[in-house]
Formats: C-alpha cells, sequence, structure tokens
DNA sequence: AACCAGGCGCATG
DNA sequence: CATGCGCATGGT
C-alpha cells in the first residue's frame, strides 16, 4: 500500500510560488530548507516521525511529495495545514493589494512582487530562538549562529546523501550548557534568554496554544515580552511570523526603517508619527506591509 | 578603526 | 510611559 502519494494543494489568486520561494532563498543560508530547481526540501517532524518533503508547483496546484518517512494517513491534514499555513494560502491578499495601489510610493509592489505571500515560522518556539538569534547583528551572521545550533541539537533525516534538520526541540535546549552556545557565537546574554525561553516551553509555562487562547493582540503581546529576551521587536515578530497576526509590526526593525527611508516615507528613524500615519492607512495589513518592505529590501538578481 | 547590524533590560525623569 | 545608556559580538 502507498502510504506516500502525492497531496495536492489548490493554488489560490494573487499567489505566487516563484515569489514564496525566492523569498526562501534569497541571499542567506538557512538551515532548514533547500531549494533546487523550483522545488523546496524540508524536513519535519509529525507525531515524533521524522519526514522529508519535497514541494513543487504543478499547473494550478502545488504539490508535495513525501521523499523519506512514513506520513500515516491521518496525517495527511495536519501537512496541508502545514503548507497552507507557511506560505499564507488561505488568506484574501486583494484588499491589502488595494490598499498599496492608493499609495503611489508603495503601488509598484502590487506589480514587482505579485503573488507574494507572508511566509510563516509554524514552530513559535523556533520563531523567538531566531528573533533572540538576530538581536542586533547581521543577517548573514544570524543564519550562521542558527545554522550551529540546528546542526548541534535538532534532529535530522538524510537522503540522497544530503541531511535536512529540524529545528531542535525546546526540551533539548533547555538542557543546553551557556559555554556551548557561547562558542558557537551566542553572546552571554543571547545564550541566557534561549535557554530561559527553551525552559519555558519546556515546562509548559509559555505555548503557542496558550498565547492564541488569550483574548486580543495586547495580551499575547504582553505575554510574550514578560520572558526575558523577548521585547517589542521580537514579540511582534513572532506573533507576525507564527501566529499570522495581521498587528504585528517589528517596530524599530532597523531594515524595516531602511524600508521606509528608501521609499522616502521618512527621513530619519525618529518620524515616528509619519510611521503611524502609514501603518494606519493599512489597518489589519500590517505585518503585509512590512513583510512587502522587508522585501524590497533585496533587489532581485535579474541573471 | 569606527561604525553598523532585522534589540534588550534596566535605571532614570 | 519615554528616553538614555551599557551591553555583546562579528562584518565591513
Amino acid at each position: 500500500m502507498d502510504h506516500n502519494q502525492q497531496i495536492l494543494v489548490p493554488i489560490p489568486a494573487l499567489f505566487s510560488f516563484q515569489e514564496c520561494l525566492w523569498f526562501l532563498n534569497r541571499n542567506y543560508d538557512d538551515c532548514l530548507h533547500i531549494i533546487r530547481d523550483n522545488t523546496i526540501y524540508k524536513a519535519l517532524e509529525i507525531n515524533g516521525e521524522l519526514v522529508l518533503m519535497c514541494i513543487r508547483e504543478e499547473g494550478s496546484f502545488l504539490a508535495i511529495d513525501i521523499l523519506k518517512g512514513d506520513l500515516p494517513t491521518e496525517s495527511k491534514g495536519y501537512l496541508i495545514n502545514y503548507v497552507t499555513e507557511w506560505f499564507d494560502m488561505q488568506r484574501d491578499i486583494q484588499p491589502f493589494y488595494d490598499l498599496m495601489r492608493l499609495d503611489g510610493r508603495l503601488a509598484y509592489m502590487t506589480e514587482d512582487f505579485k503573488g507574494l505571500r507572508l511566509i510563516g515560522i509554524d514552530n513559535l518556539f523556533e520563531a523567538i530562538c531566531w528573533c533572540i538569534i538576530g538581536q542586533q547583528i547581521n543577517l548573514s551572521f544570524a543564519y550562521k549562529v542558527k545554522r550551529r545550533l540546528v546542526e548541534r541539537f535538532g534532529s535530522k533525516i538524510e537522503h540522497e546523501g544530503e541531511q535536512f534538520f529540524v529545528f531542535p526541540a525546546a526540551q533539548i535546549l533547555a538542557s543546553a550548557d551557556m559555554d556551548e552556545l557561547k562558542s558557537m557565537q551566542f553572546s552571554e546574554k543571547k545564550a541566557e534568554y534561549v535557554i530561559g525561553i527553551a525552559k519555558a516551553f519546556a515546562n509548559g509555562s509559555l505555548s503557542k496554544n496558550a498565547i492564541e487562547a488569550l483574548p486580543d493582540f495586547t495580551s499575547r503581546k504582553k505575554a510574550l515580552t514578560d520572558h526575558k529576551g523577548i521585547g517589542v521587536w521580537t514579540a511582534n515578530y513572532a506573533l507576525m511570523k507564527s501566529l499570522k497576526e495581521p498587528e504585528g509590526i517589528p517596530h524599530g526593525d532597523i531594515g524595516l526603517l531602511n524600508a521606509l527611508s528608501n521609499h522616502n516615507i521618512i527621513q530619519d528613524r525618529s518620524e515616528t508619527p509619519k510611521i503611524e500615519a502609514l501603518f494606519s492607512a493599512f489597518k489589519g495589513w500590517e505585518s503585509y506591509l512590512v513583510f512587502y518592505l522587508w522585501r524590497s529590501l533585496t533587489v532581485r538578481d535579474l541573471s
């Protein structure tokens, strides 16, 4: 019996697999997926089992294949949901496009980045760790540090001579050694933060379910920033990427400020009223606007 | 060598 | 609550 038959997910309007691929593959070395020949390869842990999947575009569908590991039929729905969430495929982004067209400085993005979706990070623990790693350092260095962490503590699945990693479980990082993290070029504080957050997830005092169950954005943000190492920027980023909160704006983000400056929306980073005015015009689509502005920071390679 | 990079916590007013 | 400052660590 074939447990691993291909899964097809219909592609919605205003969705471009190429744009999403481009984002995932930009000019950084992310250790949690590999992209080759317009196909994404990613390892997942489903019910304790490691699975390697690949995703490519086939006509009007995304086609998901399991290359290694067994996907029980009852987990098929989980996988479809995972991919749908990852690429934010269930959302109708037409209203966001209508708003962008109203702003002469941003309207070009509806064509240049057409179909780009807010790429998520399903695992909240992973999203927060990634933020902590990335705090106040440049992105290429951040990706290096993340790779060291994942290759040391994450589980892996091998396929045709390649290794595919899954982000380490909180239970594992909760007992990680400070000095070992520091040897991976975590700063003292960051090592402390990551282990602290890992302990919170491991003992259940912090979880995605618990955060999701909170009544509103403000209380979800508060529940996150109560933890050491999670500031305003990290909380908003995590809510934006993991919970797909529309209101998640990583205030103070250097990339966001640079993009706003590139679009002549602000002159310097202190002009918060202008920033607030822009985002209030994008009510309900704030995180999408941030994502598109980030997208504008990297020029596409035309070769 | 100085300044920057997808900040945070803590002490002040 | 807003502002200011020290901190930490590699890249350019």
